[in-house]
DNA sequence: GCCGAAGTGGAACGAATGTTATACAACGGT
DNA sequence: ACCGTTGTATAACATTCGTTCCACTTCGGC
């Protein structure tokens, strides 16, 4: 087995540079040819790589997933904080997460139409929901049923300010995005 | 001018047969062909309707911009009820709304990389904006800048509902979310 | 030093797309 | 009765897309 390449990691390249294009101009500009031409290669090793387009847009997909999974595990000292800095993150704050929230409304438009990429849509959001109705029961907001109510309506407040922020960034600077969170939180 | 032909209606059927497309298998099937066929038209039909494709993407959006617009025209006994209905209306409670709402999410992903439409976008939001609070004010809720305040934060939570709902309708049946329009009022 | 597998580039193909051009049908005005 | 305009359908166009194929390079194993 000669020529040793990490093929991981030009993968995550290929996607990564697929999640560059449709934040940057939407999920039509990532032709085959655009992805390769912005990861720096051809056609040729792209497809070495991904067998078909369909399984590098939904790796692009999954890899846009993990990485704002991924942004959760940053610890904070206590529950609530723990609590906050998870709904943070879900905010377009700054370049990164709002390029992880173009992506993710590229995909959700993608997935009519595509059973698959719903599924997976909707199983990441009820991952989602889970993960923080558990810091709201240790956050002692809430239990049991009543806490995943408040995770549904935590997530769906911090959601309508994303999309509003997403498509009208001069009326929702990142202060505003955060002082709306703090006063959910404070209710 | 001999052959009468209401040019208005047969322009509202097209781009009715385009938002159908779109809400059901995604902006990727809105294409000319499919689009006239839809109609039951050919593609000569279409475009002597529409110059471009262009054209008839930016005409089928703000036609479902205005249907919303008009959905709100229902009038309610009080301030209250009229302020309930136009956040109702931005529930994708039945197939007519769950079709505006999957045709607002594809070009929410189609305005990135297309200026005119993400300002189409930013405009329409901040019109419905206006309105709500002009409602919050009337319901005697909140005056003057906390009543545009108060409008956000009811928008911003009647939208992450929706987008639950759209992508999950099996958590989220019609009754639920109204049961989350009615507790945000509440509070 | 040579062989073969892994990686890479680039060309080529068929299919599909937006657009344009052309031919025909329908109807009002004179 | 004829003409010109409007509406419609079909065909063809160039372009672009996803995909496939082939030559070339690079390296480890024998």
């Amino acid at each position: 087995m000669p020529r040793f390449v990490d093929v991981e990691e030009r993968r995550v390249e290929l996607t990564d540079a697929a999640a560059r294009l449709i934040a940057r101009a939407g999920i039509g500009a990532a032709t085959m040819r655009e992805v390769a031409a912005e990861a720096g290669l051809s056609t040729g090793s792209l497809t070495h790589y991904f067998a078909d387009k369909r399984e590098l847009l939904l790796c692009t997909f999954q890899a846009s997933l993990s990485g704002r999974r991924s942004q959760r595990a940053e610890r904070a000292p206590d529950a609530a904080s723990q609590l906050r800095a998870t709904l943070e993150g879900a905010l377009p704050v700054d370049d990164d997460r709002r390029r992880h929230w173009m992506v993710t409304v590229a995909f959700c438009a993608q997935a009519a139409g595509d059973d698959e990429l719903a599924d997976a849509q909707r199983d990441a959001y009820r991952e989602f929901r889970s993960h923080v109705a558990r810091q709201v029961e240790r956050a002692g907001i809430a239990d049991g049923d009543r806490a995943v109510v408040v995770a549904e309506r935590f997530i769906a407040a911090v959601d309508g300010v994303a999309i509003q922020a997403l498509f009208d960034p001069e009326s929702w600077p990142a202060e505003r995005q955060l002082a709306a969170l703090d006063d959910l939180l404070r209710a």
